[in-house]
DNA sequence: ATGAAAGCGCTAACAG
DNA sequence: CTGTTAGCGCTTTCAT
């Protein structure tokens, strides 16, 4: 590894000229100028961006703190925060978690204000909502993504995504097409994330005057295996659903397959939808229609809120940033129900 | 942040004494190293693990180099490496090269020897080999992983999965079942990665005396999408076909959905292959027989090289270690070809 | 057992 | 224009 100093000597200058030239600050001679850049080129000295970040007090790196970067939905997203984290000249640190508290403490510890500049966590059922807190106390920027209870403000900053809508918007496009016997699947326990997606889609039937039976109602993981149980236990329960509405695309996937096991055509005899519109969505058959979120654009807002957190210190709010709406797209996985015979 | 400065003041002794406490190392008084223990958790101290590893003359990262982490392979791929990393005490770095030559190389020489301790590439069409070459030359740690062409050497370490016999596997379990009139669709182009399945396919067609028609065979892109043209293609010019035989699962959905797309059920009346074995194999309907390529060994044998390789320098050879061998996997798009009529 | 001092590779004043 | 000096936060001899 050559350093700047093997650079100087060589050119006969001394490690701040050859700084200066490398950034283009200060006044450097054209001469010099030439000169250091052939060494630059000859020796193929590349500056050592620690030693820089360590001294200009900002790491290089941001983090993206997840449960499984395996899980289709967080590539998606880091794709995005990749893109535009490395046009604001920071490098993707990717943290998986994999759901394990210890695992996610480690990680906030070890990158916290050191590794890297700031932490982006996806909010999942199992972030540790109080250490990102602390994180933050301590003087770390952190911004929550993918925040989806309106009504409760983490002491955190966040980027939102109205997925009450989302549940919303779900539930009339399945009452619109004239379905009143519904099933729902709920990716996440009774108080976990999905809630207020369960909650949309509750109110939207209210509003519809369709009675909502607690019986039609399943929880399960956020996985395609789990939904397809789900599907299975209350299609065998309520034989007479002609729709299942799903909290997320995996399990909604899931259902789909169950379906098919049963027999089932979707959609005339069945209709599934779900929500977030994961580039899987369009690939399976048949094509899932779901409720997109705005993934890219969420991870746009996110580093941008980072980034400002970052800017401003310990003087920064907790503000809530919503992302635009959620946005129906159907495919065909979603019809008129069958006719009653 | 609170520096390691403070804490030694605070405890009335010198850094040097904290750092000891910190890493167990020096003999440390039990009660200083109590008072300093309680200092630092107090203040809620973290050292910064930057400036530890400019000291150390060792970065903390290791830098993975794909075209796109939302590319579906990639991200299995990735959670492996960083699991594997995460034991030995290093945190994993993305770099999304978008096969953008450009952004390669600016990743390259960014994270080259100073952001990464070393770099971890994946082998694809687009990879610029020289500039990998280049970088380790320059005496950075350089590995390549799931390099696929046995006979050819690269002047670099590197990880290769027999992807010739997965060629070789997909063939026989076609021909096993009975069929002779097989099409292919590989997922690169003509001199691409994928010549190497398609050559090991190529060779058991020969050895079991089936004849090779060269309009039999459509090159495409490593995507759903291009895979389903080409399916289409293939089916149109040859109706005939009883199965299709793809070089990577991608292309392999592709060719399933084109089936579904012309009526044509799978498997009674076409037969479809893949290699690799991703997670959707399983979890598209119909699941995908593929060939499975030992994607977590691979990861781990490329970060136990790449560690290795750091651990060497300079001296270290450029060894070509080959994986376990690829396996059938049998699920529901392969079965007998339909009796002649 | 603890402290003093040097230095990792670089940048940022301030002099000259 | 270029050199000198100091220092980012930490580790590591070598003294004491």
């Amino acid at each position: 590894m050559t350093t700047l100093a093997e650079v100087a000597q060589r050119a006969g200058v001394t490690t701040a000229t050859v700084s200066n030239v490398l950034r283009g600050k200060g006044r450097v001679s054209e001469e010099t100028r030439d000169r250091v850049r052939a060494i630059v080129n000859e020796l193929g000295y590349r500056p050592n961006l620690n030693a820089r970040a360590l001294v200009e007090g900002r790491p290089l790196t941001i983090a993206l703190v997840v449960s499984s970067i395996a899980n289709p939905f967080y590539p998606e997203f880091a794709e995005a925060v990749e893109a535009e984290l490395r046009k604001h000249g920071y490098f993707l640190l990717v943290c998986n978690t994999n759901d394990n508290p210890l695992q996610e403490k480690a990680y906030l510890d070890a990158v916290g204000g050191s590794l890297a500049h700031g932490v982006l966590a996806m909010h999942t059922d199992h972030v540790q909502l109080d250490e990102l807190i602390t994180l933050r106390r301590s003087g770390v920027p952190v911004v929550l993504c993918m925040w989806e209870k309106p009504d409760e403000h983490p002491e955190l900053p966040c980027v939102a995504v109205n997925f009450y809508q989302a549940g919303v918007i779900a539930a009339e496009h399945l009452i619109k097409l004239g379905h009143t016997r519904i099933g729902a699947i709920v990716g996440s326990d009774k108080a976990g994330k999905h809630v207020w997606r369960y909650r949309g889609y509750c109110d939207a039937l209210k509003k519809a005057g369709i009675k909502l039976r607690a019986a039609e109602t399943r929880y399960c993981d956020d996985t395609i295996d789990s939904g397809r149980n789900a599907a299975h236990s209350l299609l065998a329960a309520h034989p007479d659903l002609t729709a299942l509405f799903a909290t997320n695309d995996l399990p909604a996937f899931g259902a789909l397959q169950a379906a098919a096991e049963l027999g089932l055509d979707v959609p005339t005899q069945l209709s599934v939808s779900g929500i977030t519109d994961i580039q899987l969505a369009h690939q399976f058959r048949p094509a899932l229609t779901t409720v997109a979120a705005p993934t890219a654009e969420t991870a746009k807002m996110a580093v941008e809120m980072l980034l400002k957190v970052i800017q401003e210190g310990a003087a920064s709010k907790n503000e809530v940033l919503v992302t635009s709406c959620p946005q129906l797209v159907v495919r065909n996985s979603t019809g008129r129900p069958p006719h009653k015979s």
